[in-house]
DNA sequence: CCGTACATCGAACACTGTTCTATCGTATAG
DNA sequence: CTATACGATAGAACAGTGTTCGATGTACGG
């Protein structure tokens, strides 16, 4: 069983989502496809437990992390080490948001956000809300960055600056008039660093809730 | 081609993402599966294609909301006209911030809501940084509704406040001591409303970004 | 020695995206 | 009018997928 997971998060690592078949992982196993089933209703399932096997990490990494000073420190640390697992496992990103609220360390770690916010001074639904938000946040950022560079840069033809630069380039071909934030943005896309621009973001959100909490 | 892509978007609003096969598409326009592929290079293209039709709407949509006075204003009314596309379309979540940046309508919404950006007064990098938060938020939440409900809902059989209910259920179960936050938000939780839940978190968002821009 | 429960396996099935080739229809050139 | 080229259609074939199912093994208590 453990054995499954592992192997199953191996596989997903290597070579992303689609990599990851029954075949392939009962290769990997040495056993046949019908054994995964003994132990795993179906593919769903097996996301589900893989995406939710690698999230006891991340609880481990949040450990000390919930006795900061300050709860919104709190939750900033969580969200980011939180962030920094998925920007590494891109394929988390489409299933945590699943996890959370039904496998066991996905509630966990909602259940340890939400224990900072209960440090701040707001309603119940505020609460809920902000939790609710920060996670949403995290979530859809990582779904950005999940889309998977199509193959090329995988396979390491190409180099990523110059997936990025095509970008880039297609952009600062349009109508300058029509799209001038486009041609504003270029430059800073241009080498931009994903972890900056998530904490960026992230620092936008804590400031409202911050004032919500009056703090 | 029109034909392709509104068939396929209504394959999609009725039965979701797993209903949209090329056999299936190829019955509800009488013809072969063979003569998709001369409209479209594959099965990605064709969700990317069909994801930018349905934001063609959304930008109709946001059209006149662009003449907002304030623009923080404009940003939230354009993300909230956006969620709602979204909001009822769950498979588009996953799919339209692949678009983003390459396909032409998911551009054109970037820009626009970059262009109240630019009514700020920002840095390029803090204007790139807010519109991508804002953004990713939409999608973060987006995802987390536009996991569909496990048939049993979607066949009718299951009531949805029943089908939430189960988890209300499940997280009463759990130890107050060692959940107080779960315990304490399982009212909130029960009769929730999405869009309201959306909205609060948005507002803390932009809240920072107010602060941000010293309005 | 049996029997029962746990556990393994891989062939078979139904379905998927994709490719390929044959064919159609129609406009334009000779 | 015929020939040719080309936009467009159609569906059979292929490789690969998740899933089912029954046969087979293994362990252990009676």
């Amino acid at each position: 069983m453990e054995a499954v997971l592992t192997e199953a998060v191996a596989l997903l690592d290597e070579s992303g989502e689609s990599a990851l078949t029954f075949r392939a992982l009962a290769g990997r196993l040495r056993t046949g496809v019908g054994s995964i089933y003994w132990y795993v209703s179906g593919k769903d399932e097996l996301l589900d437990r893989a995406a939710d096997h690698v999230l006891a990490d991340v609880l481990a990494d949040t450990e000390q992390l919930a006795a900061q000073d300050d709860p919104i420190d709190g939750i900033r640390a969580i969200a980011i080490t939180l962030f920094d697992a998925v920007a590494d496992r891109p394929w988390l990103g489409g299933y945590f948001m699943r996890d959370t609220g039904v496998q066991p360390n996905g509630l966990r770690l909602y259940e340890r956000l939400g224990q900072q916010a209960l440090r701040l001074d707001l309603t119940a639904r505020q609460r809920f809300h902000a939790v609710s938000a920060v996670l949403g946040y995290v979530v859809g950022i990582a779904a950005d960055l999940g889309q998977q560079p199509p193959q090329e840069i995988l396979d390491g033809e190409v180099d990523r600056d110059e997936y990025l630069g095509r970008f880039v380039a297609q952009w600062r071909a349009l109508d300058p008039v029509e799209f001038p934030f486009l041609h504003e943005i270029t430059d800073e896309f241009e080498g931009h660093d994903d972890a900056e621009q998530f904490v960026a973001g992230l620092d936008l959100l804590l400031a409202g809730l911050r004032l919500q909490a009056g703090r």
